[in-house]
RNA sequence: GGGUUGGUAGCUCAGUCGGUAGAGCAGCGGCCUUUUAAGCCGUUGGUCGUGGGUUCGAGUCCCACCCAACCCA
């Protein structure tokens, strides 16, 4: 082991600056450390920005450990053990060698010995640092010497090698040998005693919550770990996991508003996944009988404390069994979760103490519906007679069938009381189309809903594989006119072909595991379990100072839809006056050339060029007329060489396509040169 | 969609009646060989969310907007 010979005044470390420097901070331009040979890096001006002159000065750090032969940022590690090892094993490593990597937590420096804390994945230990202990700085060890210490900040990652010891204070701790720093952070980190407190930046800069909060990061884990214990579950049952199509060009499969994408190598819109079970029952048809899919789904529709548009669930598909059979897969597979992962069977959700380890109650929805409100809708005749009944107990709201409306007075009287884990079933057909009817009462299907807390947490049913009376269930409330607000399944012509080759009888689960993981961590809100919630996109003002991002053109975009048609000249100027922008990653061309002939008293043939560009309005297109066509060119591709190339000049960053030619759209119905913004 | 609350240094937060923008942590310069949010001395650091308005004077009062949270629908 080497030993630092100590510090003499002319060993300080280069950063130091002395004297001090006399320029008023203010005024001072950019720098780079003077002291050191290593390269400059700065993102931007030097301001008087606080944040600017931190990072300055970790920048400067940086080049000065570069300057003593000391790469800020190697490439490897030579950790041999995790933090919670060390802590635990304590007994049989009393006195061995460890080398434990993590973030730098603390310092507590105390001139000739100092005390820090290395967090990792499994936790915190104590470096205890001594002079004369720890190896001096080694370009070829990578090791950075005690009398440099100051070039490591809280927050970098660093590397400790040394001997598993307790301190006087009988915490256990790493007596260091070798230290090596094995990334440089530019940014200070948060307060490690406070944490993020703004609930905005918790959300932003999640990976920092992680950091400072080691509840959030146990939650996130424990979330891992909920996913990989359903999927063992599954595969212990003999299920097979398959990947299924986010980007779908049909969104069946339910009913909720989708978010729609363009595919530019096939020119064609498509949706992101509203639902994966038509998928599912494919792989059904394709021979698997038990399959399963952790999927995303996309909703685009209203986000709140239990809502994201963004989730994930695991969808099941069983061939050869119905529902039944799904009311115990879904109850073992909460028991196993439960206590697999957390290791015990109650929670409490909103206030009430939840226990998975009896069985569920299992209740027919007519029968909740009777019991809180003794309304009796099985034995309704009539829709005027169902909306009366509703008046009565309190709902002025009629609805368009039977079935609806008592869907109607189980939401309003029901719902809120399911707290205990209860299976909802025989759900009314016309809010079912996707269902099998029941052999026995056809007004209602085999299907059933979780219900944990007063919230639906899945919802299953046995498959409808009719292929007629699902295409006349799909045809009877399908509306072209309001297709795309999710107000019931589209017409999915390949899932009914595929029904009709047969598919065995089917039943599928689908819980979704955000409303899981908000149970089993007993959280109330779910950004806290989704670990990159959706929010607005923002450039914080100091990092559009530090990255030097200039704000987008005031103006904004002109507040056209459908369609515009401009000359190449004026479209040039709209672009570079920030009144067209780019909306989308793609632009998309669709050129064309027309041919005409005139007549007399000269035959001549004309040819004008001119091209739809996709991307640049929120929707529609714009067309480009008048394109200059070079000599003796007529095809669609020569004609747009030129705007293809000023796109690509004033769009930067976007890719410019040119669609295939032929058949071109039909085009814009009328020029709008009035529209808002020009 | 409606209502309420919040946004001040990198982080956590004060800022009274409208009168020169503060503290702790972090940072920087010192001292310190067993600390535990170490301590002590010194010190740097501000687009008070954005834009208007009122005023001799605005973090503070008024208006609009942006972002977020909470509650309600």
């Amino acid at each position: 082991m080497q030993t630092h010979p100590g510090t003499a005044p002319s060993e300080r470390p280069p950063y130091r600056r002395e004297p001090r420097d006399p320029v008023p901070r203010r005024v001072r331009p950019t720098f780079c450390s003077k002291l050191s040979s290593g390269t400059c890096y700065s993102f931007g001006p030097v301001s008087n920005n606080p944040l600017a002159e931190i990072r300055q000065t970790r920048l400067d750090k940086a080049a000065a450990l570069r300057a003593r032969g000391l790469n800020p940022y190697p490439s490897k590690s030579r950790r041999t053990h995790y933090a919670d090892r060390v802590l635990a094993d304590f007994e049989a490593l009393s006195g061995q060698t460890v080398t434990v990597a993590g973030r730098l937590m603390s310092m507590r420096d105390q001139g000739a010995i100092a005390f820090a804390h290395v967090q990792d994945q499994g936790g915190r230990i104590q470096l205890f640092l001594r002079k004369n202990d720890v190896a001096i700085t080694d370009p070829l060890q990578g090791t950075l010497g005690y009398a440099e210490l100051n070039l490591a900040d809280l927050g970098d990652i660093i590397e400790a090698t040394g001997t598993v010891m307790k301190t006087k204070r009988g915490e256990v701790s790493i007596q260091v040998t070798e230290l090596r720093l094995l990334t440089k952070a530019i940014r200070p980190m948060p307060d490690q005693w406070h944490g993020l407190k703004d609930r905005e930046l918790v959300l932003r800069k999640r990976y920092l919550d992680t950091t400072l909060d080691l509840a959030t990061k146990d939650r996130f884990g424990a979330i891992s770990r909920m996913i990989t214990a359903m999927r063992q579950f599954l595969i212990g049952r003999g299920f097979l996991e398959f990947q299924t199509p986010v980007i779908q060009p049909q969104y069946g499969g339910g009913t909720a508003k989708p978010f729609k994408t363009h595919v530019n190598a096939l020119g064609v819109d498509m949706y992101l996944a509203i639902s994966h079970e038509l998928y599912l029952k494919r792989l059904i048809a394709a021979g698997y009988d038990k399959v399963f899919t952790i999927g995303r789904y996309f909703r685009n529709e209203g986000i709140d404390r239990s809502h994201h548009p963004e989730f994930s669930m695991v969808e099941t598909m069983t061939a050869y069994e119905n529902y039944e059979y799904n009311m115990q897969l879904v109850e073992d597979m909460f028991r196993h979760v439960a206590t697999t992962v957390f290791d015990r069977t109650q929670f409490k959700v909103k206030g009430h103490e939840i226990d998975f380890a009896p069985a569920w109650r299992r209740v027919r929805m007519a029968d909740a519906v009777k019991e809180k409100t003794g309304v009796d809708f099985p034995s309704i005749a009539s829709l005027a007679e169902a909306n009366a009944a509703l008046a009565q107990i309190g709902i002025d709201d009629p609805q368009a069938s039977i079935g609806e409306a008592m869907v109607r007075a189980f939401e309003h009287a029901v719902e809120a009381t399911l707290i205990q884990p209860t299976l909802v079933y025989g759900q009314p057909v016309e809010i079912s189309p996707l269902a099998k009817p029941m052999a026995d009462d056809p007004r209602f299907v085999e299907r059933f809903e979780i219900y944990i807390g007063g919230m639906e947490c899945g919802d299953n049913w046995s498959e409808q594989n009719d292929p007629a009376q699902l295409l006349e269930t799909w045809r009877s409330a399908y509306r072209e006119a309001d297709r795309d607000e999710g107000k019931f399944h589209t017409l999915d012509f390949d899932f009914i072909e595929c029904l009709e080759y047969g598919i065995p009888p089917t039943t599928g689960i689908g819980p979704g595991i955000e409303r899981m993981a908000m149970i089993f961590t007993e959280q109330e809100n779910i950004d806290d379990v989704i670990f990159f919630p959706l929010l607005r996109p923002v450039i914080s003002p100091i990092n559009a100072q530090l990255y030097g991002i200039e704000k987008p053109a005031e103006p904004g975009p002109a507040n056209w839809d459908g369609a515009a048609a401009v000359t190449f000249d004026e479209f040039k100027r709209l672009s570079r006056d920030g009144a067209i922008t780019a909306h989308g990653s793609a632009l998309i061309l669709r050129p064309a050339v027309r041919m005409w002939s005139s007549i007399a008293p000269a035959a001549v043939t004309r040819f004008t060029a001119y091209a739809d560009i996709e991307g640049l309005l929120p929707h529609g297109s714009v067309r480009v007329a008048g394109l200059p066509l070079p000599h003796d060119e007529t095809t669609p591709e020569s004609a747009v060489a030129e705007l293809v190339a000023f796109l690509k000049a004033t769009f930067p960053g976007r890719e410019v396509n040119i669609a295939p030619t032929g058949k071109a759209p039909p085009p814009p119905t009328e020029p709008h040169m009035d529209s808002p913004g020009l």
